[in-house]
RNA sequence: GCGCCUCUAGCUCAACGGCAGAGCAACGGACUCUUAAUCCGCAGGUUGGGGGUUCGAAUCCCCCGGGGCGCACCA
């Protein structure tokens, strides 16, 4: 095959061209000369003419090829679906309203040696979709266009979160204790510091240091690793926002959530009003505030919080098909009862309110109830898309709920924190009122897009390797 | 991790115990305004892998692998 060129002088894209001859007349043509490059979705070969559809990332546009007036017409009309085409020509538009390059000159810009699936119904089989997406994006405009609102959609937030005054910083991804969340980490080694080290799963330790350091308002967007079992909504690697404001308590991050998510709605999709997999969403603020002892209240009929008794929560969790462990308290049964019985229908959006202090080591205590702490998660859709509370800023009442963790880590709970002394030294410096928030970016791309599944809202989800 | 479903040509799908097929793509040819162009021709397979039942297996059974969904866990 002959050698490709190493550049091409493209002059227009194919959107460009679509807008500016907008009021060109069927079978008009123009002395203006551009050139185009992109990939050739479809052929139309008729003996000394041939069409030929070319796709760049704008968009698409015509190539007219004529055996009098195109270079090396006999291969032109034997493009294949695929190939990659850089052309030049003039601007017409052809009697069937076709705007076009009438091909001059064209260079091929890379040979599509396999050939991409159906013309007509393209590629539907999912893990074919999923494993060579490269195949999937030039087949299947959803897939373009899930990538295209991704990066809208981060980019709004980052321009958001500026504008509040938030600086964007980034913090270690290997970390030598794994915190700031409740789950298993990935392990893996480092051959010089001839020690282990994990992939985060959160960054909330490290932002708080910086917060303690003056940072006043931190924002990081990154990758977090879990090692948990993968579903519709989760991928072992997933991209979350997480802030810090100082001074600030969780009730106003709900604020902030709501601002933000339903100004997204508004960017992204023209509306605060949404369908989501066919039910409607109503995002606009304010959004609904409950505490969990209330939704539970509301859900079964009957009420409960942390100081119901721990044997009428056990019975309780009994009657819905869950089996409590010995070792866990009202707090974490409340929440098992909450997960079971109230959390599956709420659509949404609310702010579920105050959590049990047993599971939440991180959170500041309650202001008027020592049992609970200030956090809430949004759940909207039907699902959490985040998590926010005010901060445990008390360096001893950190330590005592390290140390619970750590006892239930002894016993068997693998998802209980470590001590992180560096995180503790931190907080004996001081750390001011804080509130911090994190939002799964993957679910907001869910959301928006409308999709079911997280792995269509990443360009590259985690899957099995093939044998 | 467990349960259910699924895997046939590059892609989309038939055949469902009796000769593995079609459309598109690819390849060869015809055609000067096409739009999934059309027409003629040609080729394309370890039916995910292995084992078993049967005169005969893509089809029924078992094991293994990939994927989907549900459960569990989380954001």
């Amino acid at each position: 095959m002959a050698e490709v060129p190493y550049r091409f002088e493209r002059t227009d894209e194919a959107r460009a061209l679509a807008d500016r001859y907008a009021s060109l007349e069927a079978g008009a043509e123009t002395d203006d000369e551009v050139s185009v490059a992109g990939r050739v979705m479809l052929v139309r070969p008729m003996g000394r003419l041939a069409f030929a559809t070319l796709r760049d990332s704008s968009g698409e546009i015509q190539l007219f090829a004529t055996q009098n007036e195109t270079a090396g017409f006999e291969d032109f009309s034997a493009l294949s679906l695929g190939d990659w085409v850089g052309a030049t020509g003039r601007v017409v538009r052809t009697r069937r309203r076709e705007l076009s390059v009438l091909v001059r000159d064209w260079v091929l810009l890379a040979k599509a040696r396999r050939s991409f699936g159906d013309k007509w119904r393209g590629v539907s089989d999912i893990e074919t979709r999923l494993r060579r997406r490269e195949v999937d994006l030039w087949v299947n405009e959803r897939t373009r266009g899930v990538l295209a609102l991704r990066s809208r959609l981060v980019s709004l937030l980052r321009r958001r979160l500026e504008g509040l005054g938030f600086v964007e910083v980034e913090t270690p991804m290997l970390h030598p204790i794994p915190g700031g969340a409740l789950a298993k980490p990935f392990v893996t080694h480092h051959n010089a510091l001839g020690t282990d080290l994990y992939l985060r799963i959160a960054p909330e330790l490290y932002l708080k240091r910086l917060v303690v350091g003056g940072c006043e308002k931190v924002f990081e967007i990154g990758r977090v690793f879990r090692n948990e079992g993968l579903s519709p909504r989760h991928n072992p690697e997933f991209t979350m926002l997480e802030l810090y404001q100082a001074y600030a308590d969780y009730r106003d991050l709900a604020e902030l959530v709501e601002d933000l998510v339903s100004e997204l709605s508004y960017e992204l999709r023209g509306s605060t009003r949404l369908l989501y997999q066919g039910r409607e969403l109503e995002l606009t603020p304010p959004w609904r505030r409950a505490t969990m002892a209330e939704l539970i209240a509301e859900a079964t009929g009957t009420p409960a919080d942390v100081h119901t008794p721990v044997e009428e929560l056990r019975r309780r969790l009994a009657a819905a098909g869950s089996e409590p462990l010995e070792a866990w308290g009202a707090g974490k049964l409340l929440l098992e009862l909450y997960e079971k019985t109230t959390e599956p229908g709420l659509w949404g959006p609310v702010f579920v309110m105050d959590f049990p202090a047993e599971v939440s080591p991180l959170a500041r205590r309650h202001r008027l109830d020592p049992d609970l702490v200030e956090r809430f998660e949004p759940v909207v859709a039907g699902r959490e898309l985040g998590n926010a509370f005010s901060e445990l800023v008390d360096p001893d009442e950190q330590r005592a709920r390290f140390d619970a963790q750590a006892a239930a880590h002894a016993a068997g709970d693998e998802e209980a924190m470590a001590i992180d002394e560096d995180f503790l030294r931190a907080l004996e410096y001081g750390l001011p009122p804080t509130a911090g928030l994190g939002i799964g970016i993957d679910r907001l791309v869910m959301l928006f897009a409308d999709l079911a599944n997280i792995r269509e809202a990443i360009a590259f989800p985690t899957l099995r390797p093939e044998r």
